[in-house]
DNA sequence: CGAAAAGTTCAATAAATATTGAACAAAGTG
DNA sequence: CACTTTGTTCAATATTTATTGAACTTTTCG
């Protein structure tokens, strides 16, 4: 409790711990949780990746704690999202058992692993609802039906351009 | 207060008030959620949609409240949000002065209206404050802004690959 | 006009989500 | 082996976001 709070861009507690941002961070850090909040993945989620992004050398969790004033469970937890969502990579150093983190600095990665982590999950579902609702669409009124079947064609086709969008869409953010 | 809640596909409260959704209405309001919920839309707005969509015909906004139990203000609120995204449009009854809904069958106008109404207006808040950053940039060290104009280089390149993806994947999702 | 119907707004509240920190596990190190 | 360092997990809590409903505006109608 009592943790002081990265607002207005100043720090208030100047004590031991709770390290400072250059403006430089600053910003960059502002920009990536913004990214992440238009993407519904948590604030944390992008300062992590915005203080990465902004250093010339990857940062192992600690490090990340302490500028931040993260919590150890939100730097593990937003750092594991990262790693499997492939936007930020591990680094070994040696002499140091600690895991240091760096960006992935190509957007690719970043985008396919969202699309994998949030995005396929959540359209497989969709995708089973709608074989579900096959079923129930035979004990309905036949003009009824009709006029369903035509609305769930129609979602069909939506699901279809989609699917036809994605590798597009990586491709354009690639490498 | 104690609103009867549609979980699990039953709803509770049988006294007046309250519509039932029919199996295929409900497995539509629920997809129609579930693709709210991956925008970041609130799930009343996935809701209504839903229910507009699996509608022969087109509904007043008392009939959309009754029917999923929802509150005037939620119904009023998700409405104008729907109808700004061009999502559902109006229609005009002879001898009814309410407004009635019907939802637009193309996902073009949907997700041009979502960019418009969601991204956009982050995307160009994030922009912004890569101009500030660019102020501050000169006040470092050589070696460090040269690290830091190379990366903000990078997010520029993603900026640009964006706003080509844009116009393509309206297109696909076309009419 | 006065009343009723349609719709909006917004402060209060409820519901959903993120964050914290303490307890735990794993893996060195001396 | 006992001790420290690194990292994870998860129940409790804080924060954010959606929803409600009562008060309000506007329009229509007898």
């Amino acid at each position: 409790m009592s943790h002081s709070v990265l607002k207005n861009g100043r720090r208030v507690r100047n004590g031991v711990g709770s390290g400072e941002l250059t403006p430089v961070e600053l910003a960059l850090v502002e920009f990536f949780v913004s990214i992440a909040d238009l993407a519904g993945l948590p604030k944390s989620v992008g300062e992590i990746y915005g203080l990465l992004f902004s250093s010339p050398n990857p940062l192992a969790m600690d490090e990340i704690i302490h500028r931040l004033s993260l919590s150890k469970g939100s730097a593990s937890q937003g750092l594991r999202f990262l790693r499997s969502s492939q936007a930020v990579r591990t680094v070994y150093r040696a002499g140091d058992r600690r895991d240091f983190y760096e960006p992935e600095l190509g957007l690719r990665n970043l985008a396919a692993g969202i699309l994998k982590e949030k995005i396929a999950p959540r359209l497989a579902e969709g995708a089973q609802k709608l074989v579900q609702l096959e079923e129930v669409l035979s004990k309905e009124s036949p003009s009824l039906r009709k006029v369903h079947e035509n609305r769930i064609q129609r979602i069909r086709s939506w699901q279809r351009n989609g699917q036809k969008i994605i590798p597009f869409a990586l491709k354009f953010l690639g490498g």
